[in-house]
DNA sequence: AAGTGGTCTAGACCACAAA
DNA sequence: TTGTGGTCTAGACCACTTT
C-alpha cells in the first residue's frame, strides 16, 4: 500500500507518475506484468476507475500495452517496431523494406563538440561511435554513425556484431528504453568521407539526418547522423 | 433523440460515428458549439459517462477542443497551427520561422498522371495548380507546387491573393478540413525549373517533398509537390 | 472457473467561465 | 447563479484468456 503525497494533481495521474518512476526505475521491467487495475487500486488506495485511467494513459503514451484476459505489461521495443517505427526508408509504393547490414566498426573516442552538446556531456568526453553502412536488396543505401556516452553503455565496444536494430539492445543490455526520437533533414552533396564508403560520386545529392533519440525519462541518449540515398528509395512522414 | 441502430460496436463509439458524421456533413461546423455531455447523452440515449467518452475520443482525434466551462467545439483550423504544424522547416535552435510569399501564379490545366492518381480523378482531369515561391528574412527557401480538383474548389483561381496558409481557407471557403499529411522526402539536385525560380546554381541540392493532404473523412484533398532550399534551415520531424 | 481488461451506468462533487 | 467540462466512486455486466 503506497502513498501518493509528493507530487500533486489529480489522483489519476499521481497514480501515472508513481507507476512511471517504477517503470523508470527498473523496478517495473519491460515485458512485466503490471498489477492488475483492482490491485493497483488497492495499492494506491483509490477506486478501479482511477486505476483505469492511469493505466489507459500510460498505454497511450506507449509505456504499457494491454490485452483483454491477459493483463497489462510493460512495452517491449522489439526489433520490428524499433525498424518499422524509426528506420523512415520507403519503397515508392509505400512498403517498408528491412535493410541490411554491409559493415559496422565500433570505436571509443573523445566527443566533438556537437556531439558533447546534444549528449549533455563535458567537452571532449569519451564516446563510443558506432558506424554502420546499410544495404537493400544489395544496393547500398545508407551510412549512419551512432554516438553514445561510455559511461551510459559500458562495454558496447567488446560485444560481439551488434544487431540490426540498436533499440532493443539498449534496452535489454543496459535498461534504456527509447521513446521518441528528433530529427533534423537536409539535403546535401555527399560528404567526401561518406561518398568513398558508400562508393559515390562526388557531387550526389544525399539526404542528411541527426537525430537525437530520447529516452523515456527524457535525455538524450544516441547522436546519430546519417546518410540516406534517396534514387530509389524516399524517407516517408505523417503529420497529424 | 436518434438511433444508432446503424453501426456495431460500443455505445461510446456509436456516438463518436454519429457525431464525426454530423462535422463532416458540416451540420456542426468549424466553431461551432457541441451539445453538451448531459445533452449529448439524451440525444442518444446514453449515459453521460459514455458520451463523455465519446467526446474525448473525438479531442483525441483532433476533430474538437474542449474547454472547462466553456464548452465543446469543432476544431477551426488557424493559420498559426496550420503553417506550425503542417510547414516543418526551422532553424538550428529549432525555432520556427515564418515564412512569407513572394509569388504566386494560380492557373487551371489537365492533371498529370501522378497528380491524377493521387487525387483519384481520371487522367487529364482538370485541376487548379497553385504555384508559390516563399522567402524567410529575405532570402528564398522554398518552391511549392499544389494541385486541386477543380470540382472540390469551385472558383478558387478568380479569388484575389491567396493567404499564406491555404488549408485555413480550404476548410473556411470550401468546409475541407485539413486531418493529416502524408510527406515522401526525397535528396534531389534541383530540377532546371524550380532553379530558375529559385535562382540557383544548377548542382544545389535541395528537398524534394511530395505531400498527399488528407481530409476528415479519408481522401486525398491536394498533392502538392515542394522543393526546400536546407542551407541554413532545416526539416524538422519528431518519430514517436 | 477464475482472472483480466472493456463497457456502461448513476450519482456525487470540484473547477472554471460567463451572465 | 448557472452551465460547462474534469474528477472520482461503486457497482454491474460483458468479452477474452488461461487454468
Amino acid at each position: 500500500m503506497d502513498d501518493l503525497s509528493g507530487p500533486a494533481g489529480p489522483l489519476y495521474q499521481q497514480v501515472y507518475d508513481a507507476v512511471m518512476a517504477r517503470i523508470v526505475s527498473g523496478e517495473l521491467a519491460p515485458g512485466m506484468m503490471l498489477p492488475s487495475e483492482f490491485d493497483l487500486a488497492a495499492q494506491y488506495a483509490v477506486s478501479q476507475g482511477t486505476a483505469r485511467k492511469a493505466l489507459s494513459k500510460l498505454e497511450l503514451s506507449g509505456l504499457v500495452e494491454r490485452h483483454q484476459g491477459k493483463g497489462t505489461f510493460v512495452a517491449t521495443t522489439t526489433d520490428e517496431t524499433s525498424l518499422f517505427h524509426f528506420f523512415r526508408l520507403r519503397q515508392s509504393d509505400g512498403a517498408q523494406v528491412i535493410p541490411q547490414l554491409v559493415s559496422e566498426t565500433v570505436r571509443k573516442r573523445p566527443a566533438n563538440a556537437r556531439e558533447a552538446a546534444a549528449l549533455g556531456l563535458a567537452a571532449r568526453a569519451s564516446v563510443f561511435e558506432v558506424m554502420r553502412v546499410r544495404s537493400i536488396n544489395d544496393a547500398v543505401v545508407c551510412a549512419e554513425q551512432s554516438v553514445l556516452d561510455v559511461v551510459k553503455f559500458p562495454g558496447l565496444k567488446d560485444r560481439g556484431g551488434l544487431p540490426n536494430a540498436l533499440y532493443p539492445l539498449y534496452q535489454r543490455s543496459y535498461g534504456i528504453t527509447i521513446a521518441r526520437a528528433d530529427e533534423q533533414l537536409r539535403a546535401v552533396m555527399v560528404p567526401e568521407a561518406v561518398g568513398g564508403m558508400l562508393a559515390l560520386a562526388d557531387n550526389t545529392p544525399v539526404m542528411e539526418v541527426e537525430r537525437r533519440a530520447i529516452g523515456i525519462s527524457g535525455g538524450v541518449m544516441e547522436f546519430r547522423l546519417s546518410y540516406y540515398l534517396t534514387q530509389n528509395l524516399h524517407y516517408a512522414v505523417s503529420l497529424r
